[in-house]
DNA sequence: AAATGGTATGGTAACGGTACCATAGCACAG
DNA sequence: CTGTGCTATGGTACCGTTACCATACCATTT
C-alpha cells in the first residue's frame, strides 16, 4: 500500500505539498500539480482516510439507525438519506434496531467509536437517553420520524396528526361513525399521534353517536392481522378500519380477506404510509402518505449543515406534510 | 474527548495496559482490570477505532454495492448482509450505483480509501476491471447475484438457469407454445441464463411448433410495461409472459390491466423473483423465487471468512436454489 | 526603499491507538 | 541452582495523514 511520502518522494517534492495537491488545498503551481498527480497514479495511490480522519476529525460518514430497512418506508427514507450524503460526498453506514432498545444501544455506540460525522436516528425508544448520549460525544444527531420529549435536537417528521385527522375526516364525511384504529404501539410518537389526529376529527364533527376504538399492537403485518380480527369482533362491528402504518394495512387486508368480508362493501379501510409505485399493480387502498423519500432527504441535508456549522440556526422541527390519497378502499354508508 | 492515555494516568497504569484490559488481549490482572474499567467508565472514555484501525489495519466495516436499495429484493440481501455483519461485529457501508459503472467505480474508490476489510459487489457491468481493482488494492471482495467473466473471485448466486427452466417447463406443460420473455439489459449475466434456462426447457420438450420471443429491457417497472406492449403485439400473439425480475412483472402486471387483458383468462404470467409477504396482500403471481436473505447472509458469511483467512479456501461460486412457487397467474391451454 | 501581501513550498509535531520488544517476578523441571 | 516458560506490566516507535508554523520569492503599494 503506497503512502503520502512515497508520492512525495517520485514527484519530489514534500509529503504536505502531495496532501495540498490531492486535496486541491492551498497553493501549489501547475508543474508540482501534474508531478504530483502522474507520481500518484503511477504509484496506484489510494489516500488512507483513516490517517486523514484521525487527523482531522472527520470521517465524511454517517450513521443511519432505523428499525427495519424492509419496511419500504424505510426503504424509501435510507434512499434519501443516502442520495444526499453521497451527494454531498458522506457515505452510510446502515443500521437495523428492530425497534429494540438494546441493538440500538450497541449500534449507536459502534458508530462513536467509529467517529461518525453525525447520526440520523428513528428512536426505539421516546426517551431521551440515546439522543442525549450521542450528543455528549460531540456527534451531531437528527431524529427522524419520531418526537423525543425531553431532547433537544433537530427533528424531520411527518405530519402525523394531520394526516390522520384527514384520513378520520374523510371516513366521518362518508358517513362511518363506528372506526377502529389498529395502532402501533402505545409508548412511540407516531401511533400516539396518529390516534390523537383521529381524535381531533371526531372532536369536530360533533357527532354524539360517533366513537373510535383504539387498539394498539406492534407496526407489524402480523399485529395488524390481530388486531383486524379483534375489531372485526367487536359489536357494533366497526365500519371502517384506520391502519396506523403500512404494515398493519397488509395484515388488515390479509385478515379480512381470510374472514371473506370484502373492501370495500363490507368494510372500509384506511392506511397511514403508501407503498411505493413499484411495488403495486393495482394501488386500491386510501392513505395519508407521508414523504418518505423527502424525509430522508430533508434530514440529512439538516445533518449535513449541522455538522458543517453546528451552532448556525437554532434547532428545528421539520414538520413534513401528508398527502391524503383517496382510491377504492372506502364506500360511502 | 478523553483517550486512552488519560484513562492510564488516573487508573495509574500505562496506556498499553488500558488497551489490554479494553481489548481483553495478552495478560493482566483481576485488580488492573478493576480499576481500568473504573477510570474509562469514570471519564466515558469511547475508543477511537480510527486510530486502532490506522495501527491494526482493520476497520471492521464492509462495503455493500448493490445497483438499487429501493428494489425489496435488494432490499432483503441488504438485510442479510447486514444482520450476518453485525453478528461479527462488523458494520455496513450501504452504496446505491443505479447500475451506473461512473456511480460503481466513485463508490469502490471511496471504499478504498475508507479501508473497509472487505466489499459485496453486485456489478454494474459484467468485465472483471472493477473486481480485479478492487483485489489489486488487497482488499476481499465477493460478487453476488451476477457472474463475472475473466475475474478469479468468490460469487454467491441464484441458479438464474435452474429458475428459468422451470418456469419455462411448467408453462409448457401447460400447454403454452407461444411465450413472450421479457428480460433484462443483454448483457447482465442474469439476464443471459434466465433467458438460456428457458431456451433450455423448450430444447427438452422438443416440440417444433413452440418457440419464445426474447425482448430485453431493463429490470425496471417502466421497462417491463414497455416491454409488455410490444409483447402483446406480436402476431400470434403470447400466450404466455415471463418477467425476468420483480419490476418488470409489475410493470407487465400493470400494462395488461391497462390494455384490458385478464390474468390469467387472457394471458399467463410468470416471474423471477418473489415479493416479500409482508408487502403482497394476496400473493397471486406464480415466480420461481430467489433466497434473497440467504444471499446475502452467505455471501457475508464468506467475506468474512476470507477476511479472517484469506488463503484458507479455494474461491468459490456458490449457487443457491430457486423455488418454483405456484400461485393463480397461470392456466392451461 | 521599506512595507505589505499573495504565491509556493517545506519541517515538525501531532491525531490516538497498538505492534513489538523488553523487563521482571515466580513456579517448576532437571 | 540454573534454565525455562508463564504471568504481568511498561517503553517506544510507528500507522499515514494534516494542522500549524516557518521560509522565501516576487510584485505591488506607499
Amino acid at each position: 500500500m503506497t503512502t503520502i511520502r512515497e508520492v512525495a518522494q517520485r514527484a519530489n517534492v514534500a509529503p504536505i505539498t502531495v496532501s495540498r495537491v490531492l486535496n486541491n488545498s492551498g497553493y501549489f503551481s501547475q508543474e508540482i500539480k501534474d508531478r504530483v498527480e502522474a507520481a500518484a497514479a503511477e504509484l496506484h495511490y489510494v489516500p488512507n482516510m483513516l490517517a486523514r480522519s484521525l487527523r482531522s476529525n472527520r470521517t465524511q460518514t454517517l450513521g443511519l439507525v432505523l428499525s427495519d430497512i424492509t419496511n419500504p418506508f424505510w426503504t424509501t427514507v435510507a434512499r434519501g438519506v443516502e442520495d444526499a450524503a453521497s451527494q454531498q460526498g458522506f457515505n452510510v453506514i446502515l443500521c437495523n434496531t428492530d425497534e429494540k432498545a438494546a441493538k440500538q444501544a450497541e449500534y449507536l455506540s459502534v458508530l462513536l467509536r467509529k467517529r461518525v460525522d453525525g447520526i440520523l436516528l428513528v428512536p426505539a425508544r421516546s426517551t431521551p437517553e440515546a439522543v442525549q448520549m450521542i450528543q455528549k460525544q460531540g456527534v451531531q444527531v437528527v431524529v427522524m420520524d419520531r418526537r423525543v420529549p425531553g431532547a433537544t435536537v433537530d427533528t424531520v417528521r411527518g405530519s402525523s396528526t394531520q394526516g390522520a385527522y384527514e384520513l378520520v375526516a374523510y371516513l366521518l364525511g362518508l358517513g362511518h361513525r363506528r372506526i377502529a384504529m389498529l395502532s402501533g404501539p402505545e409508548n412511540v410518537s407516531t401511533a400516539q399521534e396518529r390516534v390523537q389526529g383521529g381524535q381531533q376529527a371526531f372532536a369536530m364533527t360533533n357527532q354524539p353517536m360517533a366513537a373510535m376504538t383504539v387498539i394498539y399492537g406492534e407496526f407489524t403485518v402480523d399485529s395488524g392481522y390481530a388486531m383486524t380480527q379483534q375489531a372485526v369482533a367487536l359489536t357494533p362491528r366497526p365500519t371502517a378500519l384506520f391502519a396506523a402504518n403500512n404494515f398493519i394495512a397488509i395484515g388488515a387486508l390479509k385478515a379480512l380477506r381470510a374472514l371473506g368480508l370484502r373492501v370495500p362493501e363490507d368494510i372500509s379501510v384506511v392506511g397511514f404510509d403508501d407503498l411505493p409505485a413499484s411495488l403495486v399493480v393495482e394501488p386500491f387502498l386510501t392513505v395519508a402518505a407521508q414523504p418518505a423519500y423527502a424525509m430522508g432527504q430533508r434530514a440529512t441535508e439538516l445533518l449535513l449543515q449541522r455538522i458543517s456549522a453546528p451552532e448556525a440556526t437554532p434547532f428545528q422541527e421539520v414538520s413534513l406534510p401528508t398527502q391524503l390519497i383517496i382510491r377504492q378502499s372506502c364506500r360511502a354508508i
